[in-house]
DNA sequence: CTGAAAGCGCTTACAG
DNA sequence: CTGAAAGCGCTTACAG
């Protein structure tokens, strides 16, 4: 392999001096006349010449690095959407990405913040599948770090905008006509533990807006496992309990598709007979039939604020319609409007 | 912050020279003195030293560090799982990832590789979304590399075990006593330029198997497009062509689901009256009712295999049932044996 | 306006 | 068995 070009060899060339050339590729050259300037510039052109960032780090402390740590990456949706939006926004900034995964294991957590604080990261970007309070023990950095998903003491912190999407649901069904109303998914009180900090939010979103209508759910099913079954066995107790509805709301995605199953065994016809809304998009949502309305976790832009705040850059370039509160950053979830909500 | 742990604090307070030092850390002891050495190793530890990579980087020229590269990162399961893969074994090995994506732009792909290749990564994965053919170009490289999911001169290639998997297909059906069975989407003669490489490998492994019985397909639907609405027209067609076929061989899983919604609506239940098997165990093949038995492509070992072709370790280590043909490695694909195959 | 020199923290011949 | 020294390729005070 041919011998790599340094800043040597473009000093050489140009007649001047490794400081000199280092100053001008750096964009340092105030004090360095035009002439010599363009020498520099055209003999670096000519040799091809890139910078040794190793040697660069080992100078500067910087590495143009940033670390993607996340507990989980094989799921569905959840990483790698987080991945697009990360990547995206680090390679506008000419940074790259260090990945770890740490599968929810605390030692492999530490292990990776370790090795990539002793690579000198310029930053870490914490992803976590479900969202939960980060403590002070989990990032032992004096370092920039951003959590996504989740929050932390006194760091920035990138959520979905859980409560607006609540309301956003109610508000749909409300201006499509609908006022007889079921919810499936609500967890029961005193479950909080296995719940992640979004549904709270979630659901005093959905509660809000249905106060501001002046209406109350005709039927409710409460359920912190949010699976199929849920669904299913939700939407006939509802059915049971107020057989005139017109729209359901399901706390998730697979929620939804239980509730599907369920009408569709009885005859019921979604949105002809009972419209269905719902949160998440998971990918599962675009193959239901009839397509699935719903609140879309908008993993890519959470990624993408992530990558931002830690650049110093506002959010608010890329996406529309974030807000903070505190050192939350909070991403709005689109509404996916598909077949599933009719116009009464 | 803390200065940094040098070389030279473990040497003054070992009471040894950083070269010394540097050789008992770096396990070439070979020729010092044990009590040095213990000494030496105690004072690290006590002061908690970790070498600076980037100073080793400079002398060595070695990162201990892969580049992942794919044209594509975003979708479901593809680059999620053979991600988990790699980082799985990258782990073990000490070495972290560096990812990007080009998204099909073969600018950015360029330019990956080359930045990549400018941070001096001792290995390139190279994963391709669908299956192709790598040119010189593709990789101006004189670099340790592999590919996965594609093929190119030269350098190792790890694809899924799509002959073998379109025999077992077969195999599975005849041992559950099928002899009537219908294909849908075998790509028309001629359509080659939409293929992906691992589609002809699929329909002569299914052919071979078929042969091997003395069977011949009792009906066929041809579609290089492998999505929902090919599976319910194939359905359709096959129906007509040989009402009484008592299992489907649908290409992918996304015909399979096209497949199972037309036989919903003409009343015909799986697999008590027909039973069908697929390909590629998507997220949706879970999701479906009855569930899809399905032989899985297996993105994650494929990272895994990739890694360990990089790290010199045979993958048959990790995974059983691989086979290598010239410098191809095959990926066995797993049949996921679910509720849509009955015995007859 | 520009150059000589020090130093970032390692590893590796080389000398003894 | 061990140490002194050079050098990897940069950047940054400092001097002029």
């Amino acid at each position: 392999m041919a011998r790599r070009i340094t800043l040597a060899d473009v000093a050489l060339k140009a007649g001047a001096s490794k400081a000199t050339v280092s100053l001008v590729l750096n964009n340092r050259e105030s004090r360095i006349s035009p002439e010599t300037s363009e020498r520099i510039r055209v003999a670096a052109q000519e040799l091809g010449y890139t910078p040794n960032p190793a040697a660069q780090t080992l100078r500067t402390g910087k590495t143009q690095t940033l670390a993607f740590i996340s507990d989980e990456v094989l799921t569905t949706r959840f990483a790698s959407a987080m991945i697009h939006g990360i990547l995206e926004v680090a390679e506008s900034h000419d940074q790259m990405i260090l990945m770890a995964e740490t599968e929810h294991s605390p030692q492999r957590w530490q292990k990776s913040l370790a090795s990539m604080k002793n690579r000198q990261v310029d930053g870490f970007i914490l992803g976590l599948m479900r969202a939960r309070n980060l403590q002070k023990v989990d990032i032992p950095l004096n370092q920039p770090a951003v959590v996504v998903n989740g929050k932390a003491q006194g760091i920035a912190s990138i959520l979905p905008d859980e409560h607006r999407a609540g309301q956003q649901a109610v508000e749909y069904l409300v201006a499509h006509g609908h006022k007889k109303i079921a919810l499936i998914g609500r967890p029961p009180a005193g479950s909080s533990e296995h719940a992640t900090m979004n549904i709270p939010r979630r659901m005093a979103g959905i509660d809000d807006a249905m106060r501001t209508a002046g209406l109350g759910f005709s039927a409710e099913y409460q359920e912190v496992l949010w699976e199929g079954e849920a669904g299913y066995l939700g939407a006939l107790a509802v059915l049971e309990q107020a057989p005139d509805i017109s729209a359901v709301i399901a706390a998730n995605d697979r929620i939804a598709f239980g509730v599907y199953r369920a009408f569709q065994e009885r005859g019921i016809s979604v949105p002809e007979d009972i419209s269905v809304i719902s949160f998440d998009d998971e990918e599962l949502a675009s193959y239901m039939h009839p397509g699935l309305t719903t609140l879309r976790l908008p993993y890519a832009q959470m990624g993408q604020a992530a990558t931002q705040i830690l650049m110093q850059e506002d959010p608010a370039n890329l996406i529309s319609g974030v807000r903070s509160e505190g050192n939350e950053v909070l991403i709005p979830m689109p509404l996916i409007e598909r077949d599933s909500v009719k116009t009464l």
